[in-house]
RNA sequence: GGCCGGGUAGUUCAGUCGGUUAGAACGCCGGCCUGUCACGCCGGAGGUCGAGGGUUCAAGUCCCUUCUCGGUCGCCA
């Protein structure tokens, strides 16, 4: 038998009994019986397949073996006496001939017991993740992975979408976000920046006469972590269309997800095409955010009116006040206290409360201030057996705290949440322009490079003091599953004339377009095909597909929160060889 | 950077009001056990209580500083 193995550890079956077989994986456990009778566990990617030793030499050969170790083993295939109808390879076991270590784990005690590694502490799974990973457990999650990555790719080549690979050592673009910056050997004193997503190459792809573009794209961001977002680097299904809009790019969209999944996901619906379409406005009215969980029944109520007529100071003075009512919140006032801490570590304010008795009468929380304003509550959503949460001060505020309430109660109180399943939604609309709160100037609501619903005619209008800014909406969209953001897209403008009013409006003009933007301002200026696209993030999505809280669950090697990849030690100190080379001089290091 | 929570055996954790020799489970080592499959039973080893300082007759426990991990807000079009 000259092959490494003739089958894998979750391949053999009872009609494999009385074959010779040669198998290897990990000796994943040895449960000794007696001196002349052992059990031992060969674990491979595939499966475990049981080893009996029946002789005190065999049990003493595998007890000799450190678990962990790689081993061959050649034997016969034998029906088991006692079979185990919870393993695919429970109904047989091998007679070893021989066993060979192929790899000795030369530890005893390893720093976290495979099977269980999810319950290690995240820091020591980080260190030896290539011990985390053989956890089947955890390489569940990246195969998941590769599976849905492999399914996206092939939908977007079906729909006529060319794969494309963009640039990594690109120059910095005002994307946003803070860039990852590579010195430049050649060119002492510049830079080359690694792409926060492959935006401005895609649109020139459009511009180059490239009808349908997508990438399974890396892009960096060095900005902080979050449970959902990694930092550092992370992968968007990348895709634009040349002559097409909002409509052709929703259309693909909800053509490609839904299958991925239904299929994939751990629960079996996912919403049909077409995606209810929330204008972003409506959004913040109605639930508070912009990436809203339609899973959950509940909604904002605008109680501003009959807040301000109590002689409750913070209402008066609030611009704003939002109740959430939920029936069917039979929480103990301790419970309401917690809810509304937690509330406030989400949001950043408390929120008030209110609980209508089954009789109808308000009881507890800021209940005095409504007295007599029974009906109006329950005109706003208040019904006999409710609790109300109320949230106030500045609109943004009010709706925010409202929102994270909105979300706490949907999850906490029975009834108000149907879980099992993937809610799509479309945010449209969003506005072009705000306010900044440092400057107080004018600026770009979300990126530049969306189209202004009006075009060219509602900008002017706006310079002409005709319209107001603020009520400008942009062609920009955001893809939102379960509360999860997974994507930002928009209808591009690809009209330089266009691009130079809407800096103009921002204070900007022509300069700042060509500084910023060169390639694509001189690009688009040779004939653009007007063009769309969106971005989905493939670690989100995997992450709602598996079910998972923390991101790190579904990427191979994850940093830490503070960008660091413990097991490889980046990032590092350099040699001060490298250093010259490319003209660099440390001025400050950490402790 | 702000706020919150954690750091005690290889691992996960408990540790009361500050009080005797810091415990449990799993893992590890040794022994017993001829059908285990989370094998079982008996025994054993294993601790800088993250680090430094302070209060005290006495600190894992209280106070200060600091390191570190996670969550969250800022940030991320």
């Amino acid at each position: 038998m000259t092959q490494m193995r003739t089958h894998t550890c979750n391949e053999l079956r009872l009609e494999n009994a009385g074959q010779k077989v040669k198998i290897v994986g990990w000796l994943e456990n040895v449960r000794v019986v007696s001196s002349a009778l052992a059990f031992a566990v060969i674990r491979d990617f595939y499966g475990t397949t049981q080893v009996v030793a029946e002789t005190d030499d065999m049990v003493r050969a595998f007890r000799a073996i450190s678990k962990e170790s790689t081993v061959s083993v050649t034997g016969t295939v034998r029906e088991r006496d006692s079979k185990n109808p919870k393993l695919p390879t429970g109904d047989i076991e091998i007679v070893p001939e021989t066993v060979q270590v192929l790899g000795r784990c030369q530890y005893n005690e390893l720093p976290f017991e495979i099977n269980r590694s999810r319950q290690a502490d995240e820091a020591i799974r980080l260190k030896y993740r290539y011990l985390d990973l053989r956890n089947p457990e955890v390489k569940k999650n990246i195969i998941l992975r590769c599976n849905v990555v492999a399914a996206l790719r092939s939908a977007m080549i079906d729909h006529g979408f060319l794969e494309i690979t963009t640039p990594i050592l690109t120059a910095s673009s005002p994307e946003g976000a803070r860039d990852y910056l590579v010195p430049a050997r050649k060119h002492p004193g510049k830079f080359y920046a690694l792409p926060q997503a492959p935006q401005q190459f895609k649109q020139l792809l459009m511009t180059s006469g490239f009808d349908r573009y997508f990438q399974i794209a890396p892009c960096f961001r060095d900005e902080d972590a979050r449970g959902d977002r990694s930092p550092g680097e992370f992968y968007q299904l990348d895709m634009e269309m040349a002559f097409a809009g909002q409509e052709d790019v929703f259309a693909v969209i909800e053509d490609v997800l839904p299958p991925v999944f239904a299929k994939y996901g751990i629960y079996d619906i996912a919403s049909q095409p077409p995606f209810r379409r929330i204008r972003y406005n409506d959004a913040l009215d109605t639930y508070g955010t912009d990436k809203p969980d339609l899973r959950i029944d509940l909604t904002l109520r605008d109680m501003t009116a009959l807040a301000k007529s109590t002689d409750f100071a913070p209402f008066q003075e609030a611009a704003m006040v939002k109740l959430v009512p939920c029936t069917g919140a039979e929480l103990t006032r301790k419970q309401i206290d917690k809810l509304c801490d937690d509330v406030a570590v989400q949001a950043g304010q408390k929120p008030y409360w209110v609980r209508m008795d089954d009789t109808g009468a308000l009881v507890g929380g800021v209940a005095k201030f409504f007295a007599g304003h029974e009906d109006a509550l329950k005109e706003l959503g208040m019904a006999p057996g409710s609790l109300g949460l109320i949230a106030a001060g500045t609109a943004d505020a009010a709706r925010k705290t409202a929102g994270v309430a909105l979300k706490m109660l949907g999850a906490a109180v029975p009834g108000h949440m149907d879980e099992k399943r993937y809610e799509f939604c479309w945010i449209v609309d969003f506005p072009m322009f705000e306010i900044g709160e440092e400057s107080g100037q004018l600026e770009f609501c979300h990126n530049p490079f969306s189209m202004p619903n009006g075009g060219l005619e509602i900008l002017e209008k706006a310079e002409k003091g005709e319209v107001d800014p603020l009520d400008i909406y942009a062609y920009q969209y955001d893809l939102v599953c379960n509360g999860v953001e997974l994507s930002s897209g928009a209808v591009r403008n690809h009209d330089p004339e266009i691009m130079v009013k809407a800096f103009e409006m921002v204070g900007l003009g022509e300069a700042d377009v060509k500084s910023k933007f060169p390639a694509m301002y001189n690009a688009f200026c040779y004939g653009a095909p007007p063009h769309a696209g969106i971005a989905p993030g493939v670690d989100r999505m995997v992450m709602l597909l598996a079910g998972e809280a923390s991101i790190r669950e579904i990427i191979p090697f994850p940093m830490n929160k503070n960008a660091q990849d413990v097991m490889m030690g980046a990032p590092s100190a350099v040699e001060q060889k490298q250093l010259d080379e490319l003209h660099i001089a440390i001025v400050g290091t950490e402790e």
